[in-house]
DNA sequence: CTCTTAGTTGCGAAACTTCGAAACTATCGG
DNA sequence: CCGATAGTTTCGAAGTTTCGCAACTAAGAG
């Protein structure tokens, strides 16, 4: 029991839930979706983006776990599948959102070094 | 206010954000600076990674703004910038180990159909 | 069976990520 | 100044992601 191997995969399959997460189209699905369920054509007109584009994106978060799909006539419904994603993407974006503050204050300050090793004076 | 891109761009740097965490070496570094701060050296021993990989993953941190860096010395020390990157972190690993053990109970059961559109029966 | 609407899938070029190897910089002790 | 220790940067090959395009499937209406 707690291998030190295992530790490593749920930190590999870690990322690759990030990884699903790292295109602001998928983003914008997982706020889409998180009123509720919509259909493909739904998220196509909600994004303003071709419905191939939208399709492959769902079908990637379709093998990801993070959607559920559900046919129903020609329509196919999507939501998600667990809806603490919603939760653990809004609570990145407050975090981005202070950071944009923060760096906006920055500009407009004289102490600009962002990126850079500061140097503790001692 | 409320441009239609000034949306578009917040996900789009949401999506650098998530990208940043889409490897399973940063995610270990931000677990590893959890619990305060850390030195190089002290993640590379931590990870059994090579020094030149961890100061990489270090340096990409630290130009998205997710780590601050310190140095005293020859030493280099990084802490989170913000310490809600780890609750947004940890959270998300809870939804992963959710699924996994879903799916654990899945393969033992018979409805197997992951990835897959389920068809509403009508 | 045919047409239409709704969505999916395969392909491929361009752009991007990963990580090792090697070279480089920074700081301190002597 | 020299050497040692701690960390950073550059380069490049191998692999991965993105998105348009075109071809495809699925279901219902006529």
């Amino acid at each position: 029991m707690n291998d030190p191997d295992l530790e490593q995969r749920i930190f590999e399959a870690q990322a690759e839930v990030c990884k699903t997460f790292s295109n602001p189209w998928r983003l914008r699905i997982v706020e889409a979706l998180g009123s509720g369920q919509a259909t493909v054509s739904e998220l196509v007109e909600a994004l303003g983006v071709r419905t191939a584009l939208v399709s492959q994106h769902l079908g990637i978060m379709r093998d990801k776990g993070i959607v559920d799909a559900r046919r129903d006539g020609t329509r196919v419904y999507y939501r998600l599948a667990d809806p603490r994603v919603l939760a653990a993407c809004r609570l990145m974006r407050e975090v981005l959102l202070t950071r944009m503050e923060r760096d906006g204050a920055m500009s407009r300050s004289s102490t600009q070094n962002r990126g850079r090793i500061e140097v503790s004076t001692r």
